[in-house]
DNA sequence: CAGACGCGTGAACATCTGATCAAAATTCGA
DNA sequence: TCGAATTTTGATCAGATGTTCACGCGTCTG
């Protein structure tokens, strides 16, 4: 008995091939590497995954145009992106960061710098920038990193991710989301290396950051802060924060101990930035997204259908008035 | 009642971005445009075929290396390319076509010109060929147009295909195929643009055509002979062609009526060009390739599996001698 | 103006693909 | 060396995709 072929591990790069440029079926494939067809199904799902089967679009049509410049007109922006809506969370972040991606690239050019806030929606970016070689650009964090609970990609893997995808140089920023009080904190923002690095994050050209809201699960630093927190940054009238920075109604810094432990640009500092895009969707962000766009601390939002008409309501009765 | 859209034509780039960049499904989309599913299906096809949607696999693994490696040391080759087979031929033609296209773009450099065969199995290729931008290549038919019967392309409008797809420049063969009469074909040999371009052909750095046997229908040039002229052909022991040049079992041109009707290089011509690449797969075409393989009428063989091991066993046993 | 052809459309069906789950294999630790 | 946890594997099934067919509309022709 002989066997064609030995059973080594399966040339990836083959397998692709057949599926994509041959068009062979996975059973076929099966059949013809002497594999199991789930077994070709998983190796072509790995094959997408690691970049070695890329799908590339070419086009430039925004998805829902009429909706974008509904917003620009209802809002000060400079622009609006929109994406579809989804039931399960998992689908509208993977999708929001695929619009998220083309609204970034969109404001590349030659030496941009871009600011990274911390952020489930904006984590969820890199995996869709495509190489963008030649521009020498240069991604600097915008906050420390949060320890402890979730490793959910800290600022600083979140600059090297979207470094490594479009091929520009990372910085770090070596410092703790929130100091232990403010005291530490004073400290931590004497270090040359964070004043550095802050100081190039608020000279950035384009700002990329996640609105917060303020329910109890609304955003990845609200999910750090302890109930009695939350409530007294409640209390003081925050509906929303961009980058750590809690914002109350009237689009003002809203002072306090959570504040004082954050180690980050100020709102006015991040008012700085030409660009600010903001990315969020969801009902509970809702409220501070109208709030971030009407009073300008952001210029650029990325969101979803369902969002975009709910802020589009907003805009036109604004605050809780019902009808 | 309203409609939230009015019945436009579809924007194609939309429609790829919601299932490549997006993920939803076929049928999500057809709700979130106002179209049927089938609709949508269709949509993402054209999308493929036009080339808006396009999918990479960034991988040089060859597909079948062990028999790749064995075909170079059974004949005289540079280099030997080897795809899928299929029962069908249309998926066939289809897949050779990935395959030799794969094979061409590894040997065009700064300036190549590429010569370009009539045939079945090259017209598949330029589909597949990917922009290669800078590199300065020209295409050049070895042909005249055959006319009539099919309006499968013209060696001439091949080239074009070719062109286009890899950024280069075409270049025109003003003549039939196959002129009249041998003196007709004298004259149009004598035609200055006729000359200049098959020079430009015979000093080409890579030729690539189909190679044809001498069945009745293998092949675009037998099918333009009449029964009689074939039948010619074979008996002065003809076994195969190659850009229309017809050879014998020991790869020596078979000189006759229609060789001399021909307006194209000549077998010792075609030899002068370094890489020359022979396209060509199924069982009628087994004998023809041996041939050419072995004597060296081509020095790169694309193929398919199972013409691959058919060709091995006939460089075991050469001939018609049953075992 | 009637008929015929061609194109575009959607329904039904067949196939392909991807997800879930349980069994098997493997690795790691004791 | 054994057992347990983890990973890998393949069977089954639900859902997604693509193809085929028949219909209807518009257009061209006689």
């Amino acid at each position: 008995m002989e066997r064609t072929n030995g059973q080594k591990q399966p040339p990836l790069g083959k397998i692709a091939r057949l599926y994509y440029e041959h068009g062979l079926t996975h059973q076929e494939i099966a059949d013809l590497c002497g594999l199991s067809r789930i077994k070709v199904t998983r190796l072509l799902a790995e094959a997408r995954l690691v970049g070695i089967v890329e799908i590339t679009v070419h086009s430039d049509d925004h998805l829902f145009v009429g909706l974008e410049s509904a917003l620009g007109h209802a809002y000060p922006l400079r622009q609006a992106w929109v994406g579809p809506a989804f039931e399960d969370e998992g689908r509208a972040l993977h999708s929001l960061g695929a619009v998220a991606a083309d609204c970034v690239t969109a404001f590349l050019t030659k030496g941009t710098t871009v600011a990274v806030g911390l952020s489930g929606s904006v984590a969820a970016i890199p995996g869709h920038l495509r190489e963008a070689t030649g521009l020498d650009l240069s991604i600097v964090p915008l906050t420390g990193s949060k320890g402890g609970v979730s490793r959910a990609a800290s600022p600083h893997e979140l600059a090297l991710s979207f470094a490594a995808a479009v091929d520009g140089r990372a910085y770090h920023l070596p410092a703790p989301l929130l100091a232990r009080n403010a005291q530490a904190a004073r400290v931590w923002r004497e270090d040359p290396a964070v004043q550095e690095t802050l100081e190039r994050a608020v000279s950035a050209d384009v700002l990329i950051a996640g609105i917060g809201g303020t329910a109890a699960d609304a955003g990845l630093l609200v999910q750090g802060l302890s109930a009695a927190e939350l409530a007294g940054i409640r209390k003081r009238g925050a509906v929303g924060d961009i980058s750590g920075r809690f914002f109350d109604a009237d689009g003002a810094a809203v002072p306090g101990e959570v504040d004082e432990r954050l180690i980050g640009p100020s709102l006015e500092q991040l008012r700085a930035v030409p660009v600010r895009i903001g990315v969020a969707r969801g009902a509970d962000k809702r409220r501070a997204l109208a709030v971030a766009l009407r009073h300008g601390l952001i210029n650029v939002l990325v969101t979803d259908v369902s969002t975009a008409e709910a802020l589009l309501a907003d805009a036109d009765a604004p605050e809780g008035a019902p009808s």
